[in-house]
DNA sequence: GCTTGACCTTCCAGTGGGGGGAGGCTCTAT
DNA sequence: ATAGAGCCTCCCCCCACTGGAAGGTCAAGC
């Protein structure tokens, strides 16, 4: 294949990274435009497609839903945009991992101590068992 | 209501904590045994049905999923079973939470730190989206 | 020329853990 | 008698995919 020409759908998703069914699936949700068709109706992508894919895919990496990575497309497709917008949007998603991390380090941090009051042997008796039938939290 | 005697599905819900939707659900997966009947087909519980439904919402609130919380309840429900696997269960699940506070922690720190270079005002360049579309990773 | 196997196409179903709401009974209070 | 709350079942929706069925296409080997 001649670099800068036409791939199929296996290629581009070799080179990006997105396996087909995703890239599919992005098509079909509107995230990305319909793919050129060759004449057996086989999708087409070249590197601007490949340069998409490959931001979709980091933007998911670091945690950015769907319908975040589609306006920060819009973003990175209008660079006269303000990057105050992009900004907004990498702290908020910054702020809902946070609550995410305290949330699960608590949890964390509870059922290692559980675990640490367990004995773990033959016998019956359990602090993690006594905790989860306790009254309601 | 006599205490000790029937509640029915919503009366339960208060009881627990757990929604009347979610207890069907539960219901449906088998994780729950049916419900006994009134003659007016409205489902029936009594304490134990309560003491169970807490148990499951603990262990959801400690991140169990419902296939864990599965396994738990049949040891918690088999005393003579070894508090060993109990703990097991919960180390593991001690394990995969490490690893997602780590991949979060991981991700968060990345976007704190492209959100710091980003000057967030009306020009157009940001570090964010230049990351976004850079090579494979 | 024919088969084999890899690749592509569409569409349907399921994952986990529920939530929303329709359409229809039943019960309680007024 | 009637209103409204609560119960029933059923199906669809969420997110972000993934797997699989059924069928078209293409390149290589015999």
């Amino acid at each position: 294949m001649k670099s800068g020409e036409a791939m199929t759908i296996g290629q581009a998703s070799a080179r990006s990274g997105v396996p087909p069914k995703t890239m599919r699936f992005y098509e079909h949700l509107g995230l990305l435009k319909p793919a050129a068709r060759l004449a057996n109706r086989y999708r087409a992508y070249d590197e601007s497609n490949i340069q998409t894919l490959r931001f979709i895919r980091r933007a998911r990496d670091l945690g950015f839903t769907l319908q975040e990575i589609d306006k920060l497309l819009g973003l990175y497709r209008n660079r006269r945009r303000a990057s105050e917008e992009v900004k907004r949007l990498a702290l908020a998603h910054v702020v809902e991992l946070d609550h995410k991390i305290a949330e699960l380090t608590r949890i964390r941090d509870t059922l290692t101590d559980l675990a640490r009051r367990c004995r773990g042997d033959q016998r019956p008796d359990c602090p993690i068992l006594e905790e989860l039938e306790r009254s309601p939290s």
